[in-house]
RNA sequence: GGAGAGGUGGCAGAGUGGUUGAAUGCGCACGAUUCGAAAUCGUGUUUACGUUCAUAGCGUAACGAGGGUUCGAAUCCCUCCCUCUCCGCCA
C-alpha cells in the first residue's frame, strides 16, 4: 500500500513514478475524497468530544451530590442535540476512510528508480548469464517425453488428470524421489550455508494475510478459495504465510534481519493462463517452491536483495544448470514489488531461457499493508522492507534436470550434488 | 465433539460502570550519583488517525474481533475468533 502521508506532501512525484509502470493515478480524485474525508473527520471528532465531555459531566454533577435523573436531565439538552447528527458524521468519516483504504489497496507499488521502464516483458533486461547450453548429438526430447520413459520412474499427466483435471502431475519411483531430493537439497542449502531459518507454516491462511501480501483484493481469481465456514485459501506461494509471521508485530531491532526458507506446495488457479504452457509440468494447479523470505531494515534492503538473489543462483550452479538473469521492465513487474530479478534456466527442447526464479524487493508496501514493524534503536516503530524469491521452484527445476541432463539412450543423468540424496544413484 | 477457565501496554500482572489509555513490577531510554561500573535515586516509555512547520501541543479511536445495553463500558449482554485445562477421538 502507499504511503497516505507521502501522496498527501508529495502525490505528483508518486503519480509520476507509478505512470512509469504505465499505471494511471487520479490524483485529483484522491485528492478531492481526502478533503472531503478531513471535513468528515473534523466534524464527527469535534461532536465525539462534546459527547464525552457532556458524559463526563454527569459524572461530576453525580460525584458532587446531585442525584442521577437530575444530572442526566441537566444535560439531555446538550446530549440530544449532538446524538441528531453524530452518528452520521461518524459513519461518514468510517465510510469515506473505506473508500481511500479501497482505492489505495487497489495501487500496485512503484517501482524503484534503477528499474528499467518498458511495457511488458520483451523489455526486460538481461544482466548475466551463467553456464554453457549443453551440445546435444542426438535429437532433443522435451521433460513430458523423457519423463515418460524413464526405466526407475515416470512422469504422468494422464494419470492426474483422471483424479484432478488438467495441470496436475503424477510421479513415480525415482522420478518422485529426484524431486523430493531436490527440496531436500535446496533447503538444506539455504538453511546450512546461506543463513536462512528454516520454517513450516499453513497451508491454508486467511484472506488477511492475503491482503498483507497483496494478492487480495485485487487477485483472488487466482486463487483456490476452499469450502467451509471459513473463508480460507490454499496458499499461492509461501510468501504469504512467511511474510506474514511478521503481521501487527514490532521486531526487536536485535533481531533483524529475519531470514526465513520454507517449503511449501503452491496452488494457483492460474486463471488467466489457458492455452499457455499447457504441455508439461511448466504451468501447473500445484507444484513444489522453495521460498527465501527476508525482513529487513528500509537501508538494507537494496543489497538484500542482490544477496538473495544470489542464493537462488547458487542453486542453480550447483545443479550446473545454465541461466540467465534479468531485470524486469517497469511493466512486467508484479503488484507488490518494487523491483524484480527473474532468473531464467535454459530448456533445451524450447531453445530458451525460462523463468524458475523471481527474486524481488518490496520496500514497505507489504509491510504497510500487514502492519510488520520494527522498533529502532531510537523512536518509534517503523516499517518493515520484505523480500523473496523463489530458490526455486521445484516442479521447474525438475524439468530443466530432466532435459539437460537426459542421454541418448532414454536415461537422465543425476547432478552430482544430487547423488547422496538418491542413495547414490547416478542415472535414472 | 463435550465440560470449564481465560484473552489488558515490549513482557509479567492489577483493574466488574464514571477524569482508567489504564496501578504495580520487569525491561528499555535519558539524567543524577561514580574515576568508571554495579547498586541506588529521578524523569520518561502503547498505537493508529486527525490537526499542525512540528516525531511540540490539542483532539478522536483502540483493553482479541464485531454488535448491543447505558448519559457513560476494559468492566454488563450477544455472536465470532483464539488460548489453556479435563474428557472423548485421532496421526
Amino acid at each position: 500500500m502507499l504511503d497516505i502521508r507521502e501522496l498527501r506532501r508529495d502525490g505528483e512525484q508518486m503519480v509520476a513514478r507509478l505512470a512509469r509502470r504505465g499505471v494511471h493515478f487520479d490524483l485529483a480524485a484522491f485528492r478531492a475524497l481526502d478533503a472531503e474525508r478531513k471535513q468528515a473527520d473534523m466534524l464527527s471528532q469535534d461532536l465525539q468530544a462534546q459527547r464525552k465531555q457532556a458524559s463526563r459531566d454527569v459524572g461530576e454533577l453525580v460525584k458532587s451530590g446531585v442525584a442521577v435523573d437530575e444530572a442526566k436531565s441537566r444535560v439531555a439538552e446538550v446530549q440530544a442535540k449532538i446524538d441528531a447528527q453524530m452518528q452520521a458524521e461518524v459513519d461518514r468519516a468510517a465510510e469515506l476512510h473505506g473508500q481511500i483504504e479501497a482505492l489505495l489497496m487497489a495501487v500496485p507499488n512503484m517501482p524503484l528508480d534503477d528499474v528499467p521502464e518498458g511495457k511488458d516483458e520483451a523489455d526486460n533486461v538481461e544482466l548475466r548469464r551463467w553456464g554453457q547450453p549443453r551440445q546435444f548429438d542426438f535429437e532433443v526430447r522435451d521433460h513430458v517425453d523423457v519423463g515418460a520413459t524413464l526405466a526407475s520412474g515416470e512422469l504422468n499427466f494422464d494419470l492426474a488428470a483422471k483424479l484432478s483435471g488438467a495441470r496436475f502431475s503424477v510421479m513415480t519411483g525415482s522420478l518422485a524421489r529426484l524431486h523430493r531430493a531436490l527440496i531436500d537439497f535446496m533447503v538444506d542449502m539455504h538453511a546450512d550455508q546461506h543463513g536462512y531459518q528454516e520454517v513450516y507454516v499453513p497451508y491454508l491462511v486467511g484472506p488477511e494475510a492475503l491482503r498483507g501480501t497483496g494478492q487480495l483484493p485485487k487477485f483472488e481469481q487466482d486463487l483456490f478459495r476452499i469450502q467451509g465456514d471459513r473463508e480460507l485459501y490454499l496458499i499461492p506461494t509461501a510468501e504469504v504465510p512467511v511474510t506474514n509471521l511478521a503481521a501487527n508485530e514490532i521486531i526487536d531491532s536485535a533481531k533483524l534481519p529475519l531470514r526465513y526458507v520454507c517449503h511449501t506446495p503452491c496452488f494457483r488457479s492460474e486463471a488467466g493462463a489457458y492455452g499457455r504452457d499447457t504441455r508439461g509440468m511448466i504451468r501447473q494447479h500445484q507444484f513444489e517452491k522453495v521460498e527465501l523470505v527476508q525482513l529487513v531494515r528500509p537501508e538494507e534492503s537494496a543489497s538484500a536483495l542482490e544477496a538473495l538473489t544470489g542464493h537462488a543462483e547458487v542453486i542453480l550452479q550447483a545443479l550446473e544448470l545454465p541461466y540467465r538473469v534479468v531485470v524486469l521492465c517497469t511493466g512486467d513487474m508484479g503488484f507488490s514489488a518494487c523491483k524484480t530479478y527473474d532468473i531464467e534456466v535454459w530448456i533445451p527442447s524450447q531453445n530458451t531461457y525460462r523463468e524458475i526464479s523471481s527474486c524481488s524487493s518490496f520496500g514497505d508496501f507489504q509491510a504497510r499493508r500487514m502492519q510488520a514493524r520494527y522498533r529502532p534503536d531510537s523512536g518509534k516503530p517503523e516499517l518493515l522492507h520484505t523480500l523473496n524469491g523463489s530458490a526455486l521452484a521445484v516442479g521447474r527445476t525438475l524439468v530443466a534436470i530432466l532435459e539437460n541432463y537426459q542421454n541418448a539412450d532414454g536415461s537422465v543423468t543425476v547432478p552430482p550434488v544430487l547423488r547422496s540424496y538418491l542413495g547414490g544413484r547416478e542415472t535414472l
